[in-house]
RNA sequence: GCCACCUUAGCUCAGUGGUAGAGCAAUGCUUUCGUAAAGCAUAGGUCGUGGGUUCAAAUCCCACAGGUGGCUCCA
């Protein structure tokens, strides 16, 4: 059998069946000691599961650790997914001899760890955490090795039905559906054997129903943390069995654990919830309700800068500014199909007093007024759940000709949504956001054009400020689901303009079925936050069906009437899911254009606050947002309160600096920079906050 | 909405049945200072809310509200 390394070299050996600890061996007793399983052709597999044919093999080992016991270099996945997943199996293990009653379900590593879905009557409460631990540093000291054995699919089903695990037998039958032919177990310790004078009882022996692969043995595991636990449902189903979910992490080395903890908390440090309120940029308050966000002043600058900097390019787009109110009937909403498509993620609707009172008369119960609403014998008036609606109407309120397409009607809209309160995330998932949304109204021949112009507009808001850590994806619609509205072959036409128009973007995309809008499909850019939660910001929705359900239409060159086709845009999403990761993106630490407050004068003492106010007033002349900080502080404490605050630029002022008309200038990142005459520093920040990022103070 | 956990001064937290604490912030006074924390003093609380148990509750129990992490959802 011939067996390919990644150098290209090719190994041949005579037995059958050779395993990934045959090809280790045969390259060196150091490999073979520190591997841990291999990618045989791209596939992970157990270091003595046996190879059956020839095969490219790459060995994946436990990685070298420097001197302070951390992994040298990066961590390698592959490592790392075969000891989170045997890993997943001690907790599992552990919980179950905590608890023997555990019903096991589902044990998959993740980028960060891994978890074990389980039922089990008796909630497991973090007080538990400590106990799983110290069963699992049992297991991992008893060095056991995994084991794996095959069955045939129908042996296999047998013993997983007497087992009676529904959850099991689910797995299996799913796998026999993905063209299995055998069933794997995976035993904690020796392989079970037939013949009894062989069984040795007094090494414990635990096994589960597995794909694998695993590290060899337990004791690999050289440091784990049980992290949290969860409720969860079997296939994601609300209406089925749930699941505790219980996640942990696991490492090579108690140094790579220490780490990655620390690193939470760092994390934690830059969490958007905790600067923004460090630094005063928005509150949440429980009487005003929540997820509904307060902008405070220095947050609301930031805001302001942001949507000045798009309005900036929506002029040079062609882009008209409109208002839309914050309500409308429900009958527009009925029309546009928002309130019966998604009415349990609106707020309920507004009816009006004399309205209310008369049915209140008839005895109407809730029931029935949701059921009249439902039906259009009660009228009321809706929050609006999005702008597009009040836009289609102002569209509508004249008649089109071609010659004024494509219309491209812009508005920083407030919309609200009731999202569930388990959802609510400081910023970044809220009921009541503003979008910086525009809707164009283009003709089939300019949707193409349109659609890229939308995109570079995202392009230009990531670029200009460095968020380059996105990914794209193509919201296409769930084949099998009835949520969408609109005929089939108008959705073909919808997804086949963002697929080009993802393809022209210069961005590797991934095209996701099921994350379509209700009425079309559309290019989303999606960021992480420091927790690794994905937020959808910018979107591009192409949309055949709104202008159907509306019956627009504009009068074409061969003067008969053509439905428009419409792109629903924002570069941003919300002010508030982007303010918020942009903070994190930030740390804080804004670029000049954006700090609420950009320059700080620093008297060294109260001697010199006259010249300080000279200063400060230069810089607020050349619109620059400054403040002196007069307090009795010395120049050691002011700079460090600045530097906390997160200050761009420190000016220090004392004798020297009054004699001499200079600034001392200190930048938040670069510390001290000498001296500056004070109208060059004024000018040359100005110029900075003009380029939007780059620095360009310097003396 | 579901599960677990959390809620004590503006912030971060200590306090597990017996008189509510610390650091930072705030305020006042002293100090007048040159690149990441000067000193002293003062003030600040119905311990999330409402019920219950108890001679006694921040502490134990119940409900509710808000928050955190997941799940589900996300037009």
């Amino acid at each position: 059998m011939n067996i390919t390394l990644p150098d290209g070299s090719i190994k041949t050996f005579d037995q059958p069946n050779v395993t990934a600890r045959d090809v280790a061996k045969s390259i060196g007793e150091g490999l073979a000691k520190a591997a841990l399983g291999a990618k045989v052709d791209g596939q992970l597999y157990d270091l003595d599961r046996p190879i059956t044919q020839d095969a490219k093999v790459a060995i994946v080992t436990k990685p070298r650790l420097d001197k302070e016991g951390k992994t040298k270099g990066e961590h390698n996945p592959d490592a790392l997914y075969l000891l989170r997943h045997s890993c997943a199996h001690v907790m599992a293990e552990a919980i179950q001899r905590l608890w023997p009653e555990a019903l096991l379900a589902y044990g998959p590593p993740l980028d960060n760890g891994f978890y074990y879905d389980i039922t089990l009557e008796k909630p497991i409460s973090t007080d538990d955490f400590a106990n799983i631990e110290a069963e699992m540093k049992k297991i991992v000291e008893e060095n056991r090795p995994f084991t794996r054995y095959e069955l045939p699919t129908d042996q296999g089903l047998k013993r997983l039905i007497a087992e009676d695990n529904k959850y099991k037998i689910d797995n299996a039958q799913r796998a026999i559906a993905g063209g299995a032919n055998t069933l794997s177990w995976y035993v904690t310790g020796p392989l079970p054997t037939s013949d009894i004078r062989h069984q040795t009882s007094d090494i414990p022996r635990w096994e589960d129903l597995c794909q694998g692969p695993h590290v060899p043995s337990t004791g690999e595991i050289a440091a784990f943390k049980v992290m949290s636990v969860a409720s969860s449902h079997w296939h994601g189903d609300v209406e089925s069995d749930r699941f505790q979910r219980v996640y942990g992490t696991a490492f090579f080395s108690q140094a790579d654990l220490d780490a990655y903890l620390e690193q939470l908390e760092q994390a934690r440090q830059r969490d958007h919830r905790v600067i923004g309120s460090r630094l005063g940029l928005f509150a949440i308050d429980e009487m005003v309700g929540q997820g509904l966000i307060l902008w405070k002043p220095k947050g609301a600058i930031i805001r302001q800068e942001l949507q000045n900097f798009i309005t900036g390019h929506l002029k040079r787009q062609g882009y008209q500014q409109v208002f839309t109110p914050h309500i409308g009937k429900l009958d527009l909403f009925r029309t546009s199909g928002h309130f019966p498509y998604y009415r349990e993620s609106q707020y309920p609707p507004l009816i009006d007093h004399d309205h209310l009172t008369t049915i209140a008369k008839e005895g109407c119960t809730c029931a029935e007024l949701a059921n009249r609403l439902d039906k259009g014998e009660v009228d009321g008036y809706l929050l609006k759940p999005m702008n597009c609606p009040f836009h289609i109407k102002v569209f509508d309120s004249e008649k089109r000709s071609y010659r004024d397409m494509p219309i491209r009607l812009a508005e920083f809209g407030t919309v609200y949504r009731w999202e569930q309160s388990g959802e609510l995330n400081g910023m970044t998932r809220v009921r009541g956001f503003t979008q910086d949304d525009a809707h164009l109204f283009v003709t089939e021949d300019q949707l193409d054009a349109e659609v890229a112009g939308c995109l570079d507009l995202v392009k230009i808001v990531f670029k200009t400020l460095g968020m380059d850590d996105y990914r794209v994806r193509v919201g296409l619609r769930d084949p099998g689901s009835d949520k969408y509205v609109g005929e089939p072959a108008q959705w073909d036409k919808a997804e086949a303009a963002c697929k080009r128009a993802a393809e022209t973007l210069g961005v590797p995309f991934t095209a996701e079925p099921g994350e379509a809008a209700f009425y079309g499909p559309k290019i989303d850019f999606v960021v992480k936050d420091v927790i690794g939660r994905s937020w959808q910001l910018g979107t591009v929705q192409v949309d055949y069906q709104l202008p159907n359900r509306f019956d627009l239409s504009y009068v074409g060159q061969d003067n008969r009437p053509h439905r428009p086709v419409m792109i629903h845009r924002a570069p941003f999403g919300s002010m508030e899911r982007f303010v918020g990761c942009l903070i994190e993106h930030f740390g804080g630490a804004f670029p000049l254009w954006l700090s609420p407050e950009q320059v700080r004068v620093l008297p060294i003492s109260d001697k010199f606050l006259a010249y300080s106010n000279k200063v400060l007033d230069a810089l607020k002349q050349a619109g620059l947002r400054a403040a002196a900080d007069e307090s009795n502080e010395r120049v050691n404490a002011k700079i460090k309160n600045a530097q906390e605050e997160k200050i761009p630029y420190m000016l220090v002022v004392g004798g020297k600096d009054e004699a001499a008309g200079s600034v001392s200038v200190r930048c938040r990142t670069r510390g001290d920079l000498g001296a500056l005459p004070l109208e060059v520093f004024v000018t040359k920040a100005v110029e900075e906050v003009s380029t939007q990022g780059r620095a360009t103070v310097s003396v």
